[in-house]
Parts: structure tokens; C-alpha cells; sequence
DNA sequence: TAGATTGTTAATCGATTAACAATC
DNA sequence: TAGATTGTTAATCGATTAACAATC
């Protein structure tokens, strides 16, 4: 049937909110290990995240069959399948562009590190700045970032740290090199082809979104 | 069990998912006004967020009427509009908590000042920080952030950048304080009554899921 | 007026939840 | 075996989209 396929079409590509909770999921498990728990429920990780079990099993069932009927899942092996999941059973090689306030302090971000993320170079274009070196890494002239440079060090993603002004200039000159998924920091949408990942992080408006739940709370009383 | 039959069926309780994009929309029209633009179309509004025009008018539906039909909405007249809803037209003292790398750079975020938001103080519990000056702010000591302060400034929100293994005990600090509104950048699931809103950004996290879509975007080649 | 565009209703689509047979 | 828990199907719930009368 033509709804089938459609189904098993879709099936490959699941939704965002699941790969989004399989982030979450990878997270817990991580605590879990560290306190030294061998296998857990979806019910009881279900609580953790605050969602019911039901969920957790769904979407754990649109990448396999993870679980054992009466056990649970073994965290050790479950957080295995969702880095393979997420392709972060590896390293990455990743460079940060814009090293102002925000980028050098993402520079040193130690949650970057332990999930296997290698800030490998920096670059800017303010001459001030380039040249110089922060945590041992010497920040090089944008221009040094080509397609080149990218193939060599077999760089995919980028940090965009850089003013909201230039973000979509400097985004253009990253996919022109070759990179594929971009972090911007920025505050602008950035339209590319889709064939380019962008993932957008908005400090402030992460700060609005907490104040209309502040505003309500606070009428509340 | 009657206030939860309430809150589902309040309509002046716009799903997540509207009022993320409020913040958007608004980014989006504070950039057109920069650019003189008076009004704009629905169309137009979604075609640069990358959305449909039906959900533009469906979004704003739930907080009023704010078009003129035949001719749009006025920029400057939604921005305030906007504002409004998301609480964010008036001045927000706001306190971080954790000075390290990433706080650092928090306190100077241009960002936050744009918005309205003013991080007037700064806090930590490190002997070998409070006392220091960062940007013109005296790092004081956690034990000094309590109710009679957080009254005496009006302080409702708060910026957690204190490790992992801080988090909890530091957000339940923060609500005995009177906090109503945490912006949390460790990397935990923080659990708390719903009269404390908590709005998670886990850097490392949103690598992953770029990870996970260039994962996809390098198989297709 | 004629063309443009809103606000809203109904239809569609997708995501979450409940339930339970299968399994260990 | 008995109790626990998965994986999956069907039901429910919610969000998005299409369509169009109302309006400027």
C-alpha cells in the first residue's frame, strides 16, 4: 500500500522531538552509570525526564529493540546505542568561529570535550585577534578556513560565535567550505539549504521564554 | 484535580511550541523595523522563519488581534505587542550564579542587556572568586543571595552556570530564595514544582544533535 | 472599487498515551 | 512458575494547514 511506504519512508527520518529526548535519555544514563546502575526501566526513566514510559519505549522503537521484556535496559548498552544513534560514538573535529566574549568561553567548554567534541581551530577576522592564542589553540584569519583546510582535517561542523551582523555572510563562507552543521550563537535565522544543519541557540530569547513563565507565575499569587 | 482540569482546558494557556515562536517573530520584526520595514504580511513573516502564513495568524490568534486585513501587521505596533506578552517591555534585574568560564562570559553577553535584562549580580561559593571584580560586578558568596535580597532587588530569575555536580542544590537554594525562574546551563534534568520554571540549554547537547543530522547529511553523499 | 490580507473554522496530519500480548 | 517489563497496536489528543468569508 501507497500509506506503507509512505510509513516505512518516514520510519528512517524520525521526528525532531525524538532525537531531541534521545539527548536527554543519553544524559540520564550517563548519571545512571556513574552511580553505578546496571539497567533501568522506561517507567523509572520515564520519572527522570518527567514524560511517561510509554514514550520513552516509543521512541526508543523507532531506532530498534533495545530492552529486555521483564529486565529493562542494560544503561551500559542502551547509552552505547544512542551515541551510535547520534554519531557520537566518535570524534568530531570542530571549529569555533568568532572569538569574543562568548566564543572563547565556549572554547574551553568541558561538556563539548567529554562528549567527544575537539574545538581543533578558531578563527576571526578582527586583525586584533587573530593571531593570538587562547587555551593553546592560535586563532587564525577566517580566509584560513577553505575547503582545503576543511577536507584535510575532515571538519563538519562549526561554532558560530560571531555578530548578529555577520552571521549570515560568515554562515555562507562555512558552507562554501564544506561544513554541514553549524551551531549559531547568533541571534538571526539563518535560511540555507537543508542540506546544511542548523542548529540555533538564542541566550536571550532563552531568557524571554523563562520571563512569560515568570510573568504568569508571578500573577498567579 | 479541578485546577488540572483547569489548566487544560485554559485557553489563555498557549501550548509551548506559540510561544517559542514569539520570540522569533519578534526577533524577526525587531530586524525588519532596523531596516525601516512598517509592515509586513503573514506571508511574508513566515516565509523568513521558514513556517507556514496560516500558522503566523494561528500563533498570534491565541494573544489577540493584532492585523489589519489588506494590509498586515505594523511592525512596530506587534513588536509591542509582543513584548507585552512575553513580559519582556519593561527592565529585568537578574542574578548569575557560577562564575567560571562559561558565567564569565554570560555577565558581558550583549544579548541579555538588549532585551531588557540586567544581570545585577553575581554570585559563587569559591573562596578564590568571591570577592573578585568582573565587569564592574563584585562576586559575592552564594550564602548572600537569600529572600531578603532577592526582595530587596526584585529578583525573579536567576542564570545557573555551576557544574553538573552543583545543579540541584544550588537551583533549591535559588527557589527558597524566591526564584521563580532559573536558566540552567549545567547539564542535568533539574526536577521541581511547576511554580518554578526552569529553561535547560545544554551546549553539548546541541552539538549532538547537529552530530546527528550531519551524521545523516554525509550518508546521503 | 479591486486587490490584498486577516481571523477563524474545519480538515488534516502527527505525536502522545493507553492497553496488552509476548517475553524473560 | 510469578512478577516485571518490553514492543507494538489502536485510541486519543494536540498542532498544523487549507480554505474562505470578512474586512480594509
Amino acid at each position: 500500500m501507497i500509506d506503507e511506504l509512505k510509513n516505512k519512508n518516514n520510519a528512517s527520518d524520525p521526528p525532531k522531538a525524538v532525537v531531541s529526548r534521545m539527548s536527554l535519555y543519553l544524559r540520564e544514563l550517563e548519571q545512571l552509570l556513574s552511580s553505578g546502575k546496571k539497567t533501568i526501566s522506561s517507567t523509572k526513566l520515564a520519572r527522570l525526564l518527567g514524560i511517561t514510559d510509554a514514550q520513552v519505549r516509543k521512541d526508543f522503537a523507532y531506532f530498534g529493540q533495545f530492552g529486555y521484556p521483564g529486565i529493562g535496559y542494560r544503561c551500559h548498552e542502551l547509552a552505547e546505542e544512542i551515541k551510535r544513534i547520534m554519531g557520537t560514538n566518535r570524534i568530531w573535529p570542530v571549529v569555533l568561529v568568532g572569538c569574543g566574549n562568548l566564543g572563547r568561553a565556549l572554547l574551553g567548554h568541558d561538556g563539548f570535550h567529554s562528549k567527544g567534541f575537539r574545538i581543533m581551530s578558531a578563527f576571526d577576522v578582527d586583525p586584533s585577534i587573530v593571531g593570538e592564542k587562547i587555551d593553546e589553540i592560535e586563532v587564525r584569519h577566517l580566509d584560513d578556513l577553505d575547503k582545503k583546510f576543511c577536507q584535510k582535517h575532515d571538519i563538519h561542523m562549526a561554532i558560530l560565535a560571531v555578530p548578529a551582523s555577520a552571521a549570515e555572510s560568515v554562515a555562507d563562507h562555512l558552507t562554501k567550505a564544506g561544513i554541514s552543521g553549524i551551531l549559531n550563537f547568533a541571534p538571526v535565522t539563518l535560511n540555507f539549504p537543508k542540506s546544511v544543519s542548523i542548529a540555533g541557540v538564542d541566550l536571550a530569547i532563552e531568557l524571554e521564554q523563562l520571563s512569560f513563565a515568570v510573568v504568569k507565575q508571578i500573577g498567579k499569587q
